[in-house]
DNA sequence: GTCTATTTTTAGACAAATCTAAAAATTATT
DNA sequence: AATAATTTTTAGATTTGTCTAAAAATAGAC
């Protein structure tokens, strides 16, 4: 497998969400890729020969057993590289992923199983996402978005549903990132919007945009 | 600069034995590649283009101070790739080089620097060979080849010449590793050969062709 | 110095992945 | 159900890096 068809195995795996492995458009697949429709149609009909996707003309496209194998597999390497960056390296969490993007193609089994070792077999990502273990199997955890919580209510923040650059690096001058503790403080109903007391001493502000995608931990 | 244009700059760095930035012959580079002259013919052209490289027809090529510039940078990012596969995920030094090959065409600078601080500033790589730091600029030592020592002739093995993996992994057999000590207890003219002690505790018989590349640091 | 032999370059073709523009199929509107 | 709007596919061209086969240049032998 290129690593170009590995971008378009991933892109269609994240556009299902990894859920129903649902079927998923051409031009879905387009826009995600940032790339012509027409570029996705040649694509997609070699990948079909392949038997890494389902594809039917004019209907959509899914992943296959294989595609899906084919998709967690990278999914563990990418949030392992992710993991290695944070942990060992320093990176902050939102200068990680083009780095991570690269080096998920790097392709030796021995590898990632060596890196998954040294770094102690890690769950979770630095953005808090699941990462498959050797068998492709991930551990869920209960999570709440933060806007679903009511006054008083308390939780650890534990990931983000959101990945933009921005949006993390928004966070990080809030002082929320993995591990912060969150207080509701007040909300208010005419904008979804909350104040929220972090790790006890500091108040913030927070946008619903926001409160969408904090993923916690309730603690009471 | 595309992985393929850096694996030629390398190759004719690597043929020119980053010594003289001698010329190089288009044959040369395709035999060290695997490829056919007429493809090294084509990107020579290309090379030229992008100033990386000076080549004049039927003459030869030479790196321009900027291709040596970039050779010297992925010198640095393969090197400290191997430094990382063996010093922090266990691999054998018989095992980095395919991995390191495509770990080195990552693009982030970054990357590269936190590696390095990462992993302690080594100033050489696992096979002995001296990693540029971020000027470029390399550290040399004081090193003899095996074959040129006599009897009684005492050192320590800091690299080796050859990176082939069957004589790497000769070499585990024999017990021969960046650290180990070698006394010259015999040597036969007839062929070059020569009976060592290894570490003081166990003899073991060296071909010329391994003593020939075998670097030590000579201690008496 | 001429005649081979070798090296190197050009010419033309191919495969992978992409693009634009146009045609075909599907979906939505009324 | 007919027409309009959207989505998707095909057709044909482009780019990058590769190849084989043939031509051109250089080097070696006598």
């Amino acid at each position: 497998m290129t690593s170009t068809e590995e971008d378009y195995i991933k892109a269609i795996f994240s556009i299902a969400q990894g859920t129903a492995n649902r079927m998923v458009g051409t031009n879905d697949i387009a826009r995600e890729m940032d790339t012509s429709a027409a570029s996705v149609s040649d694509m997609l009909k070699k990948l079909n020969s392949k038997e890494l996707v389902i594809y039917e003309k004019y209907k959509g496209v899914r992943l296959s057993p294989n595609g899906t194998e084919r998709a967690m597999f990278l999914l563990r390497k990418h949030r392992l590289w992710e993991s290695f960056l944070v942990n060992k390296l320093g990176f902050a969490w939102d200068e990680v992923h083009d780095i991570a993007e690269q080096l998920e193609h790097v392709k030796s089994n021995e590898l990632v199983n060596k890196l998954d070792a040294f770094l102690g077999y890690p769950k979770f990502d630095p953005h808090g996402d699941p990462i498959p273990d050797s068998n492709g199997t991930i551990t869920l955890r209960n999570q709440v978005l933060l806007n679903t919580l009511e006054i008083g209510d308390e939780g650890t923040l534990i990931g983000v549903k959101m990945h933009n650059k921005d949006f993390l690096a928004h966070l990080n001058g809030l002082d929320l990132n993995i591990g912060t503790s969150i207080k509701v403080t007040e909300c208010f109903p005419f904008d979804n919007s909350l104040k929220i007391m972090v790790n006890g001493k500091s108040e913030a502000y927070v946008t619903e945009i926001i409160s969408k995608n904090i993923y916690l931990k309730k603690t009471s």
